[in-house]
DNA sequence: CTGTTAGCGCGTTCAG
DNA sequence: CTGAACGCGCTAACAG
């Protein structure tokens, strides 16, 4: 059929028109109503395959308008989006989010209560249907004003009265799974390295928890601690110095990838290898852990996974406290304690 | 005036009645358009407070029917919300969309046409009002069909006929850059690590020329090029053979800060030591550059300001090709020549 | 049973 | 400065 270009949008009016029907019927057709509605399967067919060859696709300013819904989940993030490996989140939400006829519409506050206060005056002037409310860190937040009684989701966080359903990752089984790890390596002595001083993060608070459980259940006293911070340079920075005054560890679980870059590079500076020297495990399971040399092994926050559950548990209305898994992500960073190489 | 909680919304008629006026000067009044319309100062202000008073916000649904206009912008991209750092790009295009009173919808592809499909199709239906095509690499695309008329502004990339607006890095300057770094300090040899293989990469192919005009701007030989791909691995395992075998570069350019970062893996087995040994600049600006020790001076890669501009250029219907300067941010990675530390 | 008429939702905008 | 129509899909009430 020549000239069937599909120029402009058609409305519902056109192909209920174009099947001989009427606005409604084509609309109950369209919204799988038929049965409720007794239509005939030859109406039904008849308005399916006008809608189809005509390309049809429903406005949905004008649904939305009767429908107070808009198939759009808003996520509002502090440093998601520019977080290192943290927007992997936005994928796994985004795909979850679509297998559903849904769209995500982000923004990110910068940690600014005011950015986000304008953030969420947009997204429920858009009605969106939903919130996912996302931290970069494991945190507490105080649910913000003005989302009204909009279902929410905190994603990586929780509010304070936990009255809101959360989806974390479980910081403390992942404890468990890095002490398990240099365990059953054969390490008894362990050395923590990072820190857990700041108050409102809590991903190191329960790492260290975890540590200390798969410690004490083997029947080991608690792990040495060194405070060296989050990051690369802090990592170093604590690192070096203990090293250099001697300090010979045989097994280390750094509280993040980023400490253990900064650890790599204070042992290599002493000459200590990974693995035959020192087993290092750490968390994060960020792209770092894998290009350091030897990979590190890494107890990986599910990101992704995080992003899809959080806009599940939005669209289904689940109401729960969901703790997923954090995979051990095996690196070439751990060898059994061995014969100890002597060099200087 | 106890009781006068803003329960629900509230609508323009509400407000307008409160006021004692019409809808539609109500409109007028709070769509800026009282000039044309000669509406009086004393009602205009009667409405604005009433308004304000009443935290009155427009319905978008509604006014997205009449207008289809929806002041949401469609971000469109392959890795980019998933990229170690491409994903600030998102940050400033949603800072520079919020001072517009813009929202970002979002819908990465994973480079899946299909899939890209089916976010434009989303996307379409919600009447954004304009798309943003953005890759992770610097490269070109293929404008996807279903887009219409749509307003697109492509990001990080051209398409064939570069015949929409576009906003790249200048990554050619960012090549002379990088070599007018080590010039400057003094270097002549100059080699060059990384690849610029993959054909529709053309950040690779990009800086390479412009490494070569600074050299060639100084009448110096064209550098050497060791091939070794994008990646961390792919670097130490390029180099490291290379440097085994005896070759002792004085001066590195690395095409990425992955690269970098496998480049001092080899030069540190050999016990070379940067910059006293070799100076190294690479090209990313992404935050594994400072996470190096020494951290190494990196042509950035601006994602940031990318992002807004790709906004701006997009609602501001602009048409033009903008390429950003690549600033580059010093590390501690360059010395001069000097006297060469020998050891082995 | 099968399908239609009619009005709603809310801001925008043309003709008064 | 106002009345009324409009944009488009949804759905309660109703007729063939």
């Amino acid at each position: 059929m020549p000239g069937a270009r599909p120029r402009g949008r058609v409305t519902l009016a056109e192909v209920a028109s174009r099947a001989g029907v009427s606005r409604t019927t084509a609309s109950y057709v369209l919204n799988g109503r038929t049965a409720q509605m007794r239509i005939s399967p030859a109406v039904e067919q008849r308005v399916r395959s006008v809608a189809e060859s005509a390309g049809y696709r429903p406005d949905l300013a004008a649904a939305s308008l009767r429908t107070r819904r808009s198939r759009t989940i808003g996520v509002i993030s502090d440093h998601v989006a520019g977080g290192m490996f943290s927007s992997r989140l936005l994928v796994g939400a985004g795909r979850a989010a679509r297998e559903q006829g849904h769209v995500l519409l982000i923004g990110e506050s910068g940690g600014e209560p005011a950015t986000a206060a304008a953030i969420i005056t947009e997204m429920v002037d858009r009605r969106v249907d939903g919130v996912l409310l996302v931290t970069a860190a494991t945190s507490q937040v105080r649910l913000p004003e003005g989302l009204g009684p909009l279902p929410v989701v905190t994603v990586n966080c929780t509010d304070p009265d936990a009255s809101s359903t959360s989806v974390l990752p479980d910081e403390r089984a992942g404890g468990r799974a890095a002490a398990q790890v240099l365990l059953e390596a054969g390490h008894r002595g362990i050395v923590v390295a990072g820190e857990d001083a700041a108050p409102e993060v809590l991903a190191g608070r329960l790492r260290l928890a975890g540590i200390a459980e798969a410690l004490s259940a083997a029947g080991l006293p608690p792990a040495e601690r060194i405070a060296c911070g989050w990051t690369v340079e802090g990592a170093y920075a604590g690192l070096a110095p203990w090293l250099h005054g001697g300090a010979r560890p045989r097994a280390l679980v750094c509280l993040t990838d980023r400490v253990a870059m900064g650890a790599y590079q204070a042992l290599a500076e002493l000459g200590l290898r990974v693995p035959e020297d020192v087993s290092v495990v750490s968390f994060d399971g960020s792209e770092i852990a894998q290009w350091l040399r030897p990979s590190v092994t890494s107890v990986a926050i599910p990101f992704d996974e995080m992003g899809a559950r959080g806009v599940r548990a939005l669209l289904d209305g689940e109401q729960a406290q969901v703790l997923l898994p954090m995979p051990v992500v095996d690196g070439g960073s751990v060898a059994a304690p061995g014969v100890r190489q002597e060099h200087h």
